[in-house]
Formats: structure tokens, C-alpha cells, sequence
RNA sequence: GGAUGGGUGGCAGAGUGGUCGAAUGCGGCGGUCUUGAAAACCGUUGUGGGGGCAACUUCACCGGGGGUUCGAAUCCCUCCCCAUCCGCCA
């Protein structure tokens, strides 16, 4: 959400922008709208200013006059019941349009209908040459009896996974590996719910656009969430934290749940696109500070590096285009890991800074130190790492001709010291 | 699943029809006192919107929505949420 203030003086911005990041919202009807619902309240104050004044003065007053002034006070009752149930439609729906105003993206990011757009900023680290036909993550968990599609699928469905032995056993140490991480950062650990209610998507911005990619449990009135970043957001929705208590910095843990409605068909084969899976979310709130959120911005974007340059995964930094951003989004970077089986780069990452957009639908503000004024937060947020997605480049990546998998050096403390998997 | 109780300002907690945006206490902030601190005392202290250069003024908000009434935190309806006890269970 932006600010309506900011929206009417930056008319041809906002335009752009929805424009550029491809949103479905007229914003003269919206603009005009708006005009409207100012001017109603603004008679309706007037004439509930004028009926205060009235109906105070009542208790006091001489019998007469007091059924004059009740007759008068009614006269303005019901103008005031006219102009309210005009503005009782218009209202809601001018709220429903402001939720649909996109953020303004930073003035570096490229412009583009969709993610064939994005920019590849850089890449570390070299694919690696295999002097053997590499095998793709499926097969390696096959032959290694380190997971059972075929049963589980019979169990749970497609887009299910297991995983077994030593796969399980590397899950978790990579979660553990990235705990680690972002707590030596200064990040706390938090372990958080998947199922929430509807307002915390609306918080997000998961909602109401994004309906479809989200389970809804219709016994509970809950929804599963698709990542921790929901419930870290509405944490602290209306309240009004101390400046001196920001940044607060989250390292989240959830399981997470995503339909993949628009994805039919696309990577149903092994552990890239799953329902239901695990993450460890990066996630920051911090004062309204453009400098501030870029610097925060830069710790969550190297802090996934670091981890993939330990994982000796070879990647690129993608600037995702405004088409493929998200409404919320002032930056978006992906990480993508060299998937061999694939022959190119798949994400594992996705950093982003949503400024004070998200902060203003859940209402997440904070009291700014010597001016004691009230501001919105900023909110960030990048993946840590998700499992098992991040197993199908790692399993690739290290695997040797023999079907084995290498154990980069840094993380084999998290795996009893061992080499091999 | 069964049975209760409850949602009021940063927190605790009064308030059952008008003078209530709301007592009181705690906390916070400012000050007096003190070498300093504590204690004590005095003052101050909600959010959002409108008008105004400002002082200031005005409207809304006591879980959400609706209703009764000249007037609602207070009465009625409805929805939501939370807590506790019992049962079941990781």
C-alpha cells in the first residue's frame, strides 16, 4: 500500500509503475473515487459537528426547547443516514483499489513484461565440467535409496517428497548451517506457524491477488502459509514499536505450503517444485531509512551468497524486471544455482525489499527517536535456504561418477565430519 | 468434542445512556530536590483524518459489522477473537 497523499502527487509515477509492473487497476477511476469518498466525509463531519453541538446541549435545556432541538438533531440524523450509505459502498471500494496499488520500484531495476527480462547481474563460481554423463537429482536419490517418489506420491499425491538416510540427515544440516549463519548475524531464531488468517495475506500482500497459489483450510478459516515472512510481517502489526528496538532481525522457521496453481506441468519431476516443504526465512524490519533498508538489503543478499559459495554452488544474481517483481516489491534479486541436469540456472533465493509497503497494511510502525514521530517500518526478506529444492542442484553439482555425493568442507560438521553422503 | 468467562489507552484496571477519549494505578517523558542515583513531589503522556502559517480547532475510534436512541464504551442483534476448566491427543 502506498500513502494517499503520495499517490495523488505522484499521479504520473504511480501510472508508470502500474504500468511497468503490469497491474490490473484504473487509478483515474480509482483517483476520482477518491475525490468522492474525501468530499462525503467531509459533510458528513460537518454535519456531525453540527449535531454534537445539538444533542450536548440537550440534558440542559427546558422542556420546549429540548423537543425542539431532538427535532432538529433528527433533521440532521437523517442527512447524515443518506450520505453514510452512499459512502458505505464507496468506501470498501476504494479500499479494496488502494490494496492494489503497486510499491515504486528502485530506479535501477529493469523494465520488463516478465521474468524473460531479468537482468543477470553477475555470476560466481564455475559450472562444473563432468567427465562422466551426470545423472539428475532423481536418480541420484534413487539409486542411493535416499527417497521413495513413487510411494509417497501413492501416499500424498504428486509434488510430494521423502527423504531418507543420509538426504534426511542433509536437510537438516543445511537448516542448522544457515541458523548458524544469520545467528552469528545477529538474527534471532524463530520457529513460526504455517496455518494464519486472512488478514495476515492481506498484511503481506499475498492477498488479495494471490488467492489461488494458497491452501485455505475452510473448517478452521486458516490458510497455509506459503512462508514464514507471513507471520514475521503480522507479528507486530499494530503496535507501535521504540525506534531503539529496530532492527529487528528474524531468522524464521516454518514449514511452507504452496498449491502451485500456475505451475502445471512445470518441473513435476523430483524436488524443485513441491507442496509442501521447509524454509528458513531471512526476514528484517527496520526504520524508514532508504541507506538503512539497503544496507540491510545487502547483509540478506551476501548472507545467501556466503551460503551457496560454502555449498560450492556455482550461481547467478538475477535483478528481476518490474513485470516479474511483485506489486510490493522496491527490489527484487534471485539467486540461481547451476542445476547440470537442467543445463542452466534455477532459483534458490529471492531477495527482496518491500520499503514501507507491506508495513502499511499491517499497520507495523514505530516511534521515531527525538521527533517522536510515528513512522512505518521497512520490511526485507530473502530466502535462507528451502529444502529440498536447494538438494537438487547440491546433489548434482557433487555427485561423482560412481553416483556418490561430495560433502562440501564446510558443511561437513553439520554431517558428522564425513566426505561423502 | 463438552462447559464457562472475557475483549476498554504502552500495561493493569474502573466505567451499564449525556458533562466520557474515558477514573485510578503502573510504566514513559519533562521538571524540583540530590555530589550522583533512588525515593518523594509537580507537570505531562493514545492513534488516524479534516481545517489552520500557527496557537488551536474539529471528526472518528473502547474487538468487527449492524440496530435502538435526540444522544451509545454503556442497551439489542450478529460475527470474530482470546482465555480457563473437563475430555481426547503429539
Amino acid at each position: 500500500m502506498l500513502d494517499i497523499k503520495f499517490i495523488r502527487d505522484n499521479v504520473d509515477l504511480v501510472k508508470k509503475t502500474i504500468q511497468d509492473k503490469n497491474i490490473d487497476l484504473d487509478l483515474d477511476a480509482m483517483l476520482s473515487l477518491d475525490k468522492e469518498v474525501f468530499a462525503l466525509n467531509q459533510k458528513l463531519q460537518d454535519l456531525r459537528e453540527e449535531k454534537n453541538a445539538l444533542t450536548s446541549k440537550i440534558p440542559t435545556l427546558s422542556e420546549d426547547l429540548k423537543q425542539e432541538t431532538i427535532a432538529k438533531s433528527k433533521e440532521i440524523s437523517d442527512k447524515i443516514k443518506i450520505y453514510e450509505t452512499e459512502l458505505s459502498t464507496k468506501q470498501p471500494e476504494f479500499n479494496e483499489m488502494m490494496l492494489l496499488v503497486p510499491n515504486i520500484p528502485a530506479k535501477d531495476t529493469p523494465i520488463g513484461k516478465d521474468d524473460s527480462e531479468n537482468v543477470i547481474l553477475r555470476r560466481e563460481g564455475t559450472p562444473r565440467k563432468f567427465d562422466f554423463e551426470p545423472r539428475d537429482h532423481y536418480d541420484i536419490l534413487e539409486m542411493n535409496d535416499w527417497a521413495d517418489f513413487k510411494r509417497v506420491a501413492k501416499v500424498c499425491g504428486s509434488r510430494s517428497y521423502t527423504l531418507k538416510g543420509a538426504a534426511s540427515r542433509l536437510e537438516i544440516a543445511l537448516h542448522m548451517f544457515i541458523m548458524d549463519k544469520l545467528t552469528a548475524k545477529g538474527f534471532t531464531m524463530i520457529t513460526v506457524p504455517s496455518m494464519v488468517k486472512e488478514e495476515a495475506l492481506y498484511g503481506t500482500g499475498h492477498f488479495p491477488t494471490g488467492k489461488d497459489d494458497v491452501y485455505y483450510l475452510p473448517k478452521e478459516n486458516l490458510y497455509l502459509s506459503g512462508t514464514a515472512e507471513i507471520v514475521l510481517t503480522s507479528l507486530h502489526s499494530d503496535e507501535i514499536l521504540d525506534e531503539s528496538q529496530l532492527p529487528i532481525l528474524y531468522a524464521g522457521y516454518s514449514p511452507c505450503f504452496r498449491s502451485e496453481a500456475g505451475s502445471a506441468g512445470k518441473d513435476v519431476r523430483g524436488l524443485i517444485r513441491v507442496h509442501q516443504f521447509m524454509k528458513v526465512e531471512q526476514y528484517v524490519i527496520c526504520k524508514a531509512d532508504i541507506a538503512e533498508s539497503e544496507k540491510w538489503y545487502n547483509t540478506l543478499l551476501e548472507t545467501a551468497e556466503e551460503l551457496l559459495k560454502d555449498l560450492e554452488l556455482p550461481y547467478q544474481v538475477i535483478a528481476c524486471c518490474t513485470g516479474d517483481m511483485g506489486a510490493g516489491k522496491y527490489k527484487m534479486y534471485d539467486l540461481e544455482a547451476w542445476t547440470p541436469s537442467q543445463n542452466k540456472y534455477r532459483e534458490t533465493h529471492s531477495c527482496s525489499n518491500l520499503t514501507d509497503w507491506q508495513a502499511r497494511r499491517a499497520n507495523l510502525r514505530y516511534r521515531e527517536n527525538g521527533t517522536n514521530k510515528v513512522k512505518y517500518c521497512y520490511t526485507l526478506n530473502n530466502t535462507g535456504i528451502a529444502t529440498p529444492r536447494i538438494l537438487a542442484p547440491f546433489l548434482e553439482n557433487h555427485q561423482t561418477k560412481d553416483g556418490k555425493v561430495r560433502i562440501p568442507e564446510k558443511l561437513r560438521p553439520y554431517m558428522n565430519g564425513k566426505e561423502f553422503l
